[in-house]
DNA sequence: TCCGTGACACAAG
DNA sequence: CCTTGTGCCACGG
């Protein structure tokens, strides 16, 4: 159980420091491009150690809902790591993680946990 | 097996 | 820019 979650843990840990991803985006490079929201709720329940900061909405903005304190610490968290913020959001098209395919990211392999 | 629950995405207004 | 409404879907009860 949970295998799409795992999935999606192991994914954000490649997430490189400094760069950021949608939920959307990693949804997508899982196969399951319509399964957005079920990446939210993976975040919500991330295992210590998951990168999950480096996840943002389509907009680049921060998602976390209900938790003031998670909130503050993404933004701080990016900020610490050289991602810029303005008005609450990050420029996807500078901050956004862009997997190199092949060997690297075996999509197969992530799919099988 | 059915049903409610979201840290989503996108289109309208 | 903001607010709804709708479609989507993995998970757990």
């Amino acid at each position: 159980m949970m295998r799409f979650y795992r999935a999606v843990w192991r994914l954000v840990e490649r997430i490189p420091r400094g760069r950021v991803a949608t939920y959307g985006q990693l949804a997508a490079l899982l196969g399951h491009a319509r399964a957005a929201r079920a990446v939210g709720v993976a975040m919500r329940h991330c295992p210590p150690g998951v990168p999950w900061h480096r996840v943002v909405n389509a907009r680049g903005g921060i998602s976390v809902r209900g938790n003031v304190a998670a909130m503050v610490t993404q933004r701080i968290r990016l900020e610490q790591e050289g991602v810029t913020l303005r008005s609450g959001r990050v420029s996807l098209p500078r901050w956004r993680w862009r997997p190199t395919r092949g060997r690297r990211l075996r999509l197969a392999a992530l799919d099988r946990l």
